[in-house]
DNA sequence: GCGAATGAACGGAACGTACCGTTTTTCGGA
DNA sequence: TCCGAAAAACGGTACGTTCCGTTCATTCGC
């Protein structure tokens, strides 16, 4: 039969896991990473430890589930080169820049950091939502003859992120508006054809 | 009188002091960050737990320590420009080649992100071992007419030291031989005069 | 009735603090 | 000059608390 996978019982409970992943943020941004308390996130959201073990494969990855939730969806509407790789990474700096955002998006990041499997999940999401994006833009412009043809995506990813972790991780300091616009001109500068 | 604070009792063991940094960088590597246990520094250095209470402001503030000491003092011999930038961010390019040092550096830096002590603490030691000297070198740098008068600092610091978090910290990547010297041939293209 | 949910409980581990007895150093009085 | 008291650091043990990750009993919803 098509769709033959019979279902029995009740689906996920999405209730249960927005209230888990809202309170795994406060917990995050009260608490960070090291004292972050599975206890808590389960105080806070009313929910059972059981629940949560039971859906994410590692308190890493439950946080950074969190983290990403607060990326807004990228909006797509540049024509000029530099407003095309903006966009791209323009989620990051709108979510840090947004109320607790900076400290949920530093311990999420440090999560990912610490912990080998959400550390993978993490550079997952990387590859498909920025890399691949970039990579596409960037061939795009080589063809146009805006950049030069021996670019290396690698360089060109360290040059867009490398500022914003050093800012929001090591740091502590706020992401100026602008900051992935001027991080594009750079990146644009030091490509530039001829 | 000059030096008139009554001293009595012992002085602080240097054994024990290295002994504790020692396991603190096993540790570390070992475990991470969030998995760090202080009974398990001091069960291998057979330390006593006040001991490591006593000397250390906080658990972060000590892996802080343990990762700076891996570090090795800065060799200075540049007289080419791009010789004397690297020259200055050089020793971590070293400490995480060698050895555990990737894993050490790792867990400490993400030690100092993680607890606000520990940060202040480090970032204390950025601006006084490697600001401090990179402001001084492009000062010089630009009454030679080499690079341009209007650089500012912080954007050299991210451009020296961005990349480094985004490999060492986020993607666990390795760091090439070579990697601060293309840093720093990065930095002075971006800054070069005209 | 089956599966997901909550809530309580479990043993084990780590936390940070408090003692203990010992050792090392300094100081003041005989 | 010598000696004993005081102070501080040390390894080690223990304590009460918190958190972990898992399990069990029970309820809820399709």
């Amino acid at each position: 039969m098509a769709g033959s996978t019979r279902k029995q019982g009740p689906k996920r409970s999405e209730d249960s896991r927005a209230a888990i992943l809202a309170a795994t943020r406060e917990e995050l941004a009260e608490n960070g990473w090291r004292k972050f308390s599975v206890d808590g996130v389960a105080k806070r959201a009313r929910a059972s430890k059981q629940t949560i073990y039971r859906w994410w494969p590692s308190v890493g990855a439950m946080c950074v589930d969190a983290g990403l939730e607060l990326l807004p969806a990228p909006g797509r509407l540049g024509r000029d080169p530099a407003e095309r790789v903006t966009d791209i990474f323009l989620p990051l700096e709108i979510a840090a820049r947004a109320g607790t955002g900076h400290a949920v998006l530093r311990a999420s990041l440090i999560a990912a950091a610490d912990d080998a499997d959400a550390g993978e999940y993490w550079r997952a999401w990387l590859q498909d939502n920025l890399r691949t994006p970039l990579r596409n833009v960037l061939a795009e412009l080589t063809a146009k003859r805006i950049i030069r043809r021996d670019w290396e995506i690698d360089i060109a990813m360290q040059l867009m992120l490398g500022a914003f972790w050093h800012r929001l991780v090591l740091m502590r300091a706020p992401i100026s508006d602008g900051h992935m616009a001027s991080q594009a001109g750079l990146l644009l500068k030091l490509f530039e054809e001829t």
